[in-house]
DNA sequence: AACTGCTTGTTAAAAAATTAACAAGGAGCA
DNA sequence: TGCTCCTTGTTAATTTTTTAACAAGCAGTT
């Protein structure tokens, strides 16, 4: 098969959002040039990207829903919950731990921290262990996927011991120096890029 | 000019944050091909990226990180400080609050919500305000960028009122739906679709 | 049951982004 | 100063991604 570019799976994860607010707004159908729309690109694009894997929709009248949201989520292997643990409860990571991943299928098992106050507790019904035991609980637990919320200067710490762990997709918040097995995802959020982004966007004008 | 990609300007800025990372590590030169490691990328690209520009480096030697950092700075339109406002002022808004933006010359200058304990109050220093204040504090404070942290069907509604006050940039958690006005930008940050991209990846493998 | 209209899935064309290759030209050293 | 080494900036080639175009075919209607 094929090699799938990496922006088709960002696309079909974005189609899944359309898709979960076209429900709520009482839609059962849904056709290339809705998503299209939504996600500011072509139409054709969208059924280029769905076509990867297979046929989904009726011709002449659209894709279902439901049966294009459920074929997406098999496609990005989600129909099993992942667990997932936080490294690093300060501000972003306690934030995260509030944030409702169960509705997308992610289990946060664990946060990890190295303040002594924060060891031992739970936020939001979830314990938080010394960062020591993050193998260990990564293990016993069977987590897949880490997320980096620590300061700059720790976070290649962690991501040797989350490797070390057996952890295969790691999302920062932070930069790490690589290089990563090549089994081992990393992935980033970096909020100041975001927003110098905007900053050129804004300065230097053009279409949106 | 040509016009100039997004995916370059990207990278302008995780070229930004490798050399600050190499500055604190006490290098004074960086060459294509380390920025390239960091990323990921082949060093020509790096290259070509800043060729878009301008000459910034010396032949034979690499780029002086203070001169490249500066001067991309300048490009990002980064030179001056550029105030941002925060819409939802729950776990997430409330840990951007809290992230220290002004280290890339972004000051928040307000916070806004609906909930009536919240209000009136400051929070990192930062007074929340009503978000029927939105539009006054935007123009009296001439804020450019505006964070959309509310609920997701508090979205569009958010998303109006910013276009109205004059916000030309957009960073949004949830999804909003357009169209929007061209000179007004809308970029997401979406942690559901980050943890299905890993999981996709965690499943199907590949190299990294 | 045949017809019309509309959207899909797919192929080919176009556009865009990345890489490779190399001439040009300082830096460092003898 | 002259020579060598090394990296840049740039052009051309390649690869990848996106768009356009259209045959195929189901839905709804008459």
């Amino acid at each position: 098969m094929k090699k799938i570019p990496e922006l088709t799976i960002r696309r079909l994860s974005h189609y899944l959002r359309c898709m979960e607010r076209l429900k709520e707004e009482g839609e059962n159908f849904v056709q290339s040039k809705d998503l299209a729309k939504f996600c500011k690109i072509s139409d054709s694009l969208v059924r280029r990207d769905l076509s990867y894997f297979g046929e989904f929709g009726v011709k002449g009248k659209g894709y279902s829903i439901e049966h294009l949201t459920s074929s997406i989520k098999q496609i990005l292997g989600l129909e099993k919950t992942r667990k997932v643990i936080i490294a690093g409860v300060g501000k972003i990571g306690s934030a995260l731990i509030n944030y409702p991943f169960h509705k997308f299928n992610f289990q946060i098992v664990a946060g990890f921290d190295i303040k002594p106050d924060l060891i031992g507790n739970r936020l939001n019904n979830i314990p938080i262990y010394h960062i020591n035991d993050l193998e260990r609980v990564v293990e016993a637990e069977n987590v897949h996927i880490g997320i980096i919320a620590v300061p700059e200067d720790a976070a290649n710490f962690v991501v040797e011991k989350m490797i070390g762990s057996g952890i295969k997709g790691i999302l920062s918040f932070v930069l790490v120096r690589g290089p990563f097995p090549p089994d081992v995802f990393v992935r980033y959020i970096e909020l100041p890029s975001e927003l110098e982004v905007l900053s050129y966007l804004i300065e230097k004008g053009g279409a949106s």
